[in-house]
DNA sequence: GCGACAG
DNA sequence: ATCTTGTCGC
């Protein structure tokens, strides 16, 4: 029996052989050029990028948003369709989601100076996360927003909106489970690229409004999972 | 060998 | 992620 693999996108993967373990050997080389400096230019636009799926998992659908970083106003928005390739392999989520995101963030209008992605930075168990892939790949500043924990510890966080944690693999620190909001699941923040640890969250917290999810991140979502609806907060 | 496991 | 209605809490 010969190994299974998958179509390499060459514009995401350069150098994989499409197998999973090579796929696990990728990461581990891409995870020596993540930066986790603050190294960004003042912010104007900050863009969210996020992915959902259609006809029972068939079709991978990704969603970038571009919204002004001082108002949060959406100033352009594109989806992308393309066939699904890679099942979900938990450690291995970029492989089945990023050559889609990469177009949607590509067909932006303007390239953002900071990018939101709905998963893990450098919270990964090779501390390259899909938002850190992004973050190597394109040569943006990167931040990764999850829902969840895909490894690492942590000690309780207060209920109230800016409490935290430090997230830690180990002795590693590799994020900061964070509340954004009173009484709601905190959320995990971690660095994709060219930005520091500590900066992060700050960052994160800044684009919260009344929901759970930073804007640009919630509005990406929206797209993705073709919702609608009422987006922004009372009219003035 | 036995669990855990982003979306 | 997605399949799905009503329901509890702020």
């Amino acid at each position: 029996m010969s190994v299974k693999t998958y179509p390499v996108d060459a514009a995401a993967f350069a150098g994989w052989d499409g197998s999973i373990a090579g796929a696990r050997r990728l990461q581990r080389e891409l995870a020596q050029r993540v930066r986790l400096v603050d190294d960004f230019a003042p912010l104007r636009r900050i863009a969210g990028l996020d992915v959902g799926f259609e006809d029972g998992g068939t079709v991978t659908r990704a969603a970038a948003v571009l919204l002004d970083a001082h108002s949060l106003a959406l100033q352009a928005e594109t989806v992308v369709r393309r066939p699904t390739t890679m099942p979900y392999v938990p450690g291995l989520l970029s492989f089945r989601e990023l050559p889609a995101l990469l177009e949607a963030l590509r067909a932006l209008p303007e390239v953002p100076d900071l990018v939101f992605v709905d998963g893990h930075g450098i919270a990964h168990p090779r501390r390259l996360g899909i938002a850190a892939h992004v973050g190597v790949v394109s040569g943006l500043p990167t931040i990764g927003v999850a829902k969840s924990i895909l490894v690492g510890t942590h000690a309780a966080v207060g209920e109230t909106r800016g409490a935290r944690a430090e997230l830690r693999d180990g002795e590693t620190p590799i994020g900061t489970v964070l509340r954004s909001k009173d009484r709601v699941a905190p959320l995990i923040v971690s660095p994709g690229h060219r930005v520091s640890l500590a900066t992060a969250p700050e960052l994160v917290l800044r684009t919260v409004t009344r929901y759970r999810l930073p804007e640009p991140t919630r509005l990406a979502d929206r797209l993705a999972s073709r919702r609608g609806g009422y987006t922004g907060a009372p009219r003035p």
